[in-house]
DNA sequence: CAGTGGTCTAGACCACAAG
DNA sequence: TTGTGGTCTAGACCACTGC
């Protein structure tokens, strides 16, 4: 419960770690205040660089919220929505407008999207991605999802220019279903999905863009649709907040 | 390229800045060495905090490794091993000694497992993962996965513990095809699997059993396996190191 | 041994939040 | 206005790495 100078463990780790124990036992509650910066100095006899190192480590862990002007406070557990990934069987696709919609119904919130489209040759990932030629042109489409006008995640969906060309894929809104309905009403029926989930911590762009607090790293889902011939059709690469999503998969057992 | 005294942006900010562009545009190649704190003092003409504060900051951005004595060095972005979960298919199952020994020989790499089991009551959330009473006796299998002689996953099985009485789920070594197919002689038949994967920033006990390094997240993959009858029957929660793997998912279109 | 990063202190001034 | 956290400085001593 308290420091020990001769300790060869930093005195900001054991500061660190007293609070850390402190919150996981819930000594402070999710949303509360922990003791601030002078108080920590006051209490444990340290210099203010030591508490302050202290805090920035749990709030790197993602345990506090370090907000400039107000106390620390423990990071509440937001709600996490649960991305069900059985969203993209055909069904579910055609009476909504997408996956991201599909979702934002069944949570009961309010969906915007803020929709960009570029022309761009593509990069070599995109290309073998995409089992095109790099160079190619590839038809971009940003995307920014908000559920409640809070940014939810980030999505760029790639396909080779030539196929949409003069669909309404190239459009804002893609219509009832979706990219994946226009896709299958063009001949290219999809006969599966493949989606590649890794994690990694938030460039300062993701950051700003998904209003990200410290220590919240992201999910990074590169998703590929397949046609009846097994060629790759359209990339979505995703960007989700990790503090808000976490996604299910259904796997059938055989 | 220089820094700007008079900005509204901090110091740090800045010269973390001006380092993570020369990083990502590649002026600094991974595993290369970047400017040293000294060099940053002369350079930009800050202080050793100002440097070492924009230091810190790529470290927890998982951008640069940071270590005592030795310059840092840009992250090397390790290989990244990909687990299918199609793995988790009964033919796959059954000749090989468990979906991590499947991916560990798919990978050319030397397995290594350590197995404690331990009998504890159900907490809240296992007990409504497994639809049992909280209270409920539960076999623990923990396990720590090493590839090659360095860590890679921890694992936890939890089974109701009446269910794995006398069998060998409550062994050490589970035998050929491993707890699924122990589970199937029971006459448990496997219907299917629920993955929920969530990130999140790992605890200090996760930090050292993974060995990881500042600004890795970890992939929380919680799997739910059910029996015919869609009763859960084991639920397995896996903690993975977030530079070294990523999840692919293979959904059928329909 | 020299160079590098790790820890810690004392002190200063600034910017934001909330009463 | 008060208290809180944000930034920055100068300086000191320590511990690890690698020549």
């Amino acid at each position: 419960m308290s420091l020990d100078a001769g300790s060869s463990k930093a005195l900001y780790r054991q500061l660190a770690d007293i609070l850390r124990s402190a919150i996981l036992r819930g000594d402070y509650a999710p949303g509360e205040p922990i003791p601030s910066e002078s108080e920590l100095i006051a209490t444990h006899a340290v210099s203010r660089t030591t508490a302050r190192q202290a805090m920035a480590l749990l709030g790197n862990e993602g345990l506090v919220i370090i907000g400039h002007g107000r106390r620390a406070t423990v990071r509440p557990r937001s709600p996490v929505r649960r991305l069900a990934r059985t969203r993209l069987s055909r069904a579910e696709r055609q009476h909504s407008g997408g996956t991201f919609m599909a979702d934002a119904a069944a949570s009961n919130s309010r969906p915007e999207t803020e929709t960009t489209i570029v022309i761009e040759p593509a990069d070599a990932e995109t290309a073998s991605l995409l089992g095109v030629d790099e160079g190619t042109s590839v038809l971009q489409r940003r995307r920014r999802m908000l559920l409640d006008g809070r940014p939810a995640q980030l999505a760029t969906s790639y396909l080779p220019a030539d196929l949409a060309r003069g669909t309404q894929i190239e459009q804002r809104d893609t219509g009832p279903g979706g990219i994946y309905a226009r896709l299958e009403e063009l001949g290219h029926t999809l006969s599966r999905f493949v989606e590649v989930v890794a994690t990694r911590m938030p460039l300062p762009a993701e950051i700003d863009a998904l209003q990200l607090s410290p220590g919240t790293p992201v999910l990074i889902v590169t998703r590929t649709a397949y046609d009846n011939d097994d060629k790759p059709v359209e990339i979505n690469r995703m960007t989700i907040a990790g503090n808000l999503y976490e996604l299910a998969y259904d796997i059938p057992a055989n």
